[in-house]
Order: structure tokens, then sequence, then C-alpha cells
DNA sequence: GAGGAATATTCTTGTCAAGGAATATTTAAA
DNA sequence: TTTAAATATTCCTTGACAAGAATATTCCTC
């Protein structure tokens, strides 16, 4: 798991970024526009994202369209996956326990 | 999204922590010595996942035994929900071309 | 080509987090 | 009851990072 996915994420605004562009990719000046970000920030924190690898940039004259990428995301799922297991397996323990409940239902 | 778990996670001892653990609880001075940390920063490190709900701690006379708590990845789970679906979809699409080719080979 | 829009970068400053060293606290053992 | 083990906490220093302000860069339009 690579923690620089983390990191880009733990900023509020960067979040909130991500979050925006899962509905399509956005220019600099509408991602300051809806998060009440300066320009200058948005764009800070666009390079961060870039950095990381969970934006991709297309420059259109003056404008620069950012898009998210997945692969940052789709790697946070691999590694959870290790830990599917486990609360799976509480589930199951839980849903074990209420089976038997129900079996023996008077005391 | 709790922004929290992803700052707890962007930490590499941490991270590496939460790997540990995901084996099974285990004290401070055993994670110290598995990590090669000094003690006072194992113990920090496991305040910070302590605080960010990742463990909890259980009393064993001198001992403490901190054990793996899955909500909050649970809550990273939940919130990648709203993005395997794109990836889903661009994976449909490249399967959708993929078949395409397939039924028109030549040429 | 001058001016303006969209964006990136630099510099500065304040805040926060991490490691090291030392110390406090609790509990077992002798 | 003194000693040692296991752990937590504090203080200090240092480095990273975020916001603000200013400035640079690129491209379009007139």
């Amino acid at each position: 798991m690579d923690i620089g996915t983390f990191s880009a994420l733990a900023e509020p605004n960067r979040l909130r970024i991500v979050e925006l562009l899962a509905h399509g990719p956005l220019t600099v000046g509408e991602i300051a526009e809806r998060l009440n970000l300066r320009q200058p920030q948005a764009s800070k924190h666009l390079r961060v994202l870039l950095d990381a690898r969970l934006v991709t940039v297309h420059a259109d004259a003056n404008r620069r369209n950012y898009a998210l990428q997945m692969e940052p995301l789709q790697e946070m799922d691999a590694w959870l996956n290790n830990y599917r297991r486990m609360w799976n397996e509480r589930f199951d323990n839980l849903d074990q326990y209420l089976q038997e409940l129900q079996s023996k239902p008077e005391q």
C-alpha cells in the first residue's frame, strides 16, 4: 500500500476535491469556486493529488482539466481485502450465534 | 469519510502496526521489537491509532494488549463504494471494446 | 502587440507532528 | 519493601505542511 495516497487524502480540501471529481473532470477555477478556495491553494492541492497520481491534467488552452484517477483507490481497495476477511468472520460469528439462538429459542 | 483514519495511516510505522495487528493482538513491547521501534515511539503511535479508533487496548497486569479495530476500515470500504462503480464501468468499456474487436477481427 | 483571464510557483509565516531523551506510573518478583 | 519490567507521558528540537500574498507564465481577444 502506497502511503502517499493516505497522505494526500488526509487533508480535508483534498478529500473534497476527490469527491468533487467523482462526478467528472473540472477546471481549477471550478474547483476553487465550488470549494470556496483561493485559486493558488486549489492549484497547490491539485499538485499534491497529481504527485500522488490521484488525478491527471489535460491542458485545454488556458484551462486545465483535472480528472480523477482510479488506480490509487483500487490499490486501497486491494489492501482492504486483507481485512474484509476479518470483519466477515466476525459477522459470520454473529450470524452463527443468532442461528444458535434461533435453534433453541426458549432458554 | 473520517479523515482521521487517513491521517493515522499516513505514517509508515503506524501502517505497519496495523498490518502487524491483522494477525492478532500484540503488546507494546512485541510491536516495538518487531518493527525496530523504541518503546516510547511505539506507545505514541499506538496512542494515535487509539484516538483514531483503529485499535483498542486491554490491560493485562503489566502488559497492554492492542487489537485491531475494523470499523474505520469498514468506513473506508464504504467510502470506496462510490468509486468502485467507476472503475467497473471503465473495465466494462474495455471489455465491450474487446468484444467488439472479437466480433470483427479482420478490419 | 497590449491587456486580461486562467493557472502555477515562490516566499514567508505559523502550526503541527515525529523522534530522542528523560522521567513518571503501575505491577510483578525477590 | 526494594528492584526490575512494561508502558505512558513530558519536554525539546527539528522538519513538514498549509494558508496568504505576491508574482510569473501562458494563452486568448481586441
